[in-house]
Order: structure tokens, then C-alpha cells, then sequence
DNA sequence: GAGGGATAATTGCATCAGCAACCGTATCGC
DNA sequence: GCGATACGGTTGCTGATGCAATTATCCCTC
């Protein structure tokens, strides 16, 4: 990446430089660019360094997270897949696998016969236990040695504000 | 979602606290969370709008505008696939799917027999043209409105060290 | 200049995601 | 109450991704 090669323009099909380019300069867009980067690489790294000590994808983890942090240690389905932004069919199978592996079980809701609660059961919770130091570790490798402190709030917080943007619009 | 009902513990099977929790609630954490849900729902969202605009995916233009970037419209198929932080065999397929539309073409590299250029090609650059105003709207309204310019760098530049500081791992 | 290890790209295979269609239930209006 | 409409969840299908194995080429060393 760093290392141009000096080029030739070997059969250029296209010219250098055109308005095209100018528009995508804008400040919007290398922002877009950067959280896009940024979160692809971490994410891709967290999951390689999770998949190198368990078998769970760390998608799991984060339904155990938000399991473990809500009252009940359960969630309605739709709920749990607004709030992981997937849609409620991708949830449903991530459900099956996590059932199947015996970490969550689905539970009839009384009050609304169409709704299902996804209930964290303990070796959900166990394999939580287990994961988070490690997790926390890489992210003090990834995160902590990248920004101080304050610069991590700095950057939650507007990473907050982004969120709660997006998702207080319309169709959101 | 505001509407959490008064919750009556039923059949709970987790107590409602525990050690692990704590441990997750590091500032390292929250900011991980942020940006993977900062990023899922901006990424959705500029998806939808796209995809209501046009029958290309989002990520089409990824690789129009780096390309177009590049000198010559050109890079190497691994250098792209680093680049946008995926595998190689999944960039082999996204180019398959790019030079069937004839929007990319690949191209023999000379230097190194082993390597390919993946070229843009002139409709490649005129979808990216006719996409780019409307995507700097959406980008205007889903970003723009929620921080001013000031925090935008700011955020700007958090992201940029991020991303820099996990790619300068070893195995980044 | 011959051999061994690393690299560029592709392919087979399995997994996972979303969309659209569907069923059962709730809710609103009359 | 009753019908129309909206909502919660699941399923069929298709598309896209990554891992592991493969092939061809490069480069370094002796």
C-alpha cells in the first residue's frame, strides 16, 4: 500500500483525473470511508483472534451480552434483532443454532401469543464468563493502544451520537 | 423499544447480576459496541437507499471509487482485496460479478505473471458518477445532521488511527 | 541454476444473511 | 362483536463470504 510502484499508464482506459473524484473528496465521504474501514478491520481481527480460541462465532457473544445485560436475561425476538440491526429471519436462524447448542431457549410470551422471548440458559452464560477477559484483552491491544482514554471517549461518544441519529429517522 | 414493561421475573433462570457483567461494562467494550452499531446502521441504511435507487450493490461503488482513485483505474486484485479488508477469493468473485456486468475489466500483469490489474472500466465510472450526488445526500443527512464539522473530523481522524493502528499488527 | 519456501489468484465447499411469502395473533374502527 | 389491517415470527430461496486446497509464479539461497 505504501510502496506505489511508479506507474506507466499501461493502455489507460480511463483518464487520471476527472469531476467525478472531487465530488467524492468530501469530508462526508472519507468519514463513511473511515468508520467502514476501521470497523472491518477490527471486527475481522476480533473475530480471528475469537475463532483461534473457541469455536462460537462472536456473533454469539453478542446475543449473550445483551441476554445477560437485559432483566430476565431474555429478549423478545424482534426486539433482539432491531437492536443487533440484522433482520428478524437472520435472527430466527441465529436462534436455532444457539438453541441447538443449548445456550438459549425460546420461551412462549403469555402476553402476546405471536411473540417468543430468547432466554439466556446458564452454559450460555458460562461460555460468556469464559470469553470475556480475552475479548477485553485483544480490545486493549486493538483500542487501548491506539487512543488514550480520553480520546476513546471522545470517540463513543460521537459514535453515539451517529447511532442515535440514524436510527431516530423514519424508517428506522 | 423506549417501552420497557414492568418485568415480573418470570421462570427466571440467571440472576439478574453477576461478576461477568462487570467486566463488560470496560470502556473498551462500550466502544467496541459503538462502532459495530454506529457502522451496521449506517451501513444499512446508505444499502437501502442505494438499493432503492439502483439494482448495484453498495459495494460496487466501493470498488469503483478506489479504483478510480488509483492511477490508471487500476490495482491488484490482492491489493484490493486488503484494501477493502476481505479474503482474496471473496474479491475473485466480487470482480467476477463486476467484470460480467463490464464494469471492471481484468487485465495481465506484465511485471509478475502471477498477478492480475482489475481495471475500471468507462460504465464502471459513469454508475459511480451517476451514484455519487445521491450518496453524498444520504451521507449528508445521516451524517451531516448529526455532527458538525468540527466532531466530524474529529471522528475522522479517531477512526484513522484505528484503522492504522490494527493494520500495523502482525498480522494486518 | 536448481530447490525450497512464499506469494497471487482461483476453485470447491459449507455457512450465513436478507427478501418475499406465509401463518397466526393482536388491534383498531364501525 | 366483526372485519380489515398491522405485527411477530418462521420458512424457502437465492446470493455472497470465508476457509482450505490447488496451481502457477517469484525470489532467495546454496
Amino acid at each position: 500500500m505504501a510502496a506505489d510502484s511508479p506507474r506507466i499508464e499501461p493502455t489507460g482506459t480511463l483518464e487520471p483525473s476527472d469531476p467525478t473524484l472531487s465530488v467524492l473528496d468530501d469530508p462526508l465521504v472519507e468519514a463513511f470511508g473511515m468508520l467502514e474501514e476501521s470497523h472491518n478491520e477490527l471486527a475481522a481481527e476480533t473475530t480471528r483472534r475469537m475463532d483461534d480460541s473457541f469455536d462460537a462465532p462472536l456473533q454469539w457473544f453478542e446475543v449473550f451480552l445483551r441476554l445477560a445485560r437485559s432483566p430476565g436475561a431474555r429478549l423478545r425476538m424482534s426486539q433482539l434483532a432491531r437492536d443487533m440491526t440484522m433482520s428478524t429471519s437472520g435472527l430466527t436462524r441465529l436462534i436455532d443454532r444457539l438453541e441447538e447448542a443449548g445456550h438459549v431457549r425460546r420461551e412462549a410470551c403469555p402476553e402476546d401469543r405471536r411473540g417468543m422471548w430468547a432466554v439466556l440458559q446458564p452454559s450460555g452464560r458460562a461460555l460468556l464468563a469464559q470469553v470475556a477477559p480475552g475479548h477485553v484483552d485483544d480490545l486493549r491491544e486493538l483500542l487501548g493502544e491506539a487512543l488514550d482514554p480520553v480520546q476513546l471517549r471522545q470517540l463513543t461518544d460521537l459514535l453515539r451520537i451517529v447511532r442515535d441519529h440514524v436510527r431516530q429517522l423514519p424508517a428506522g
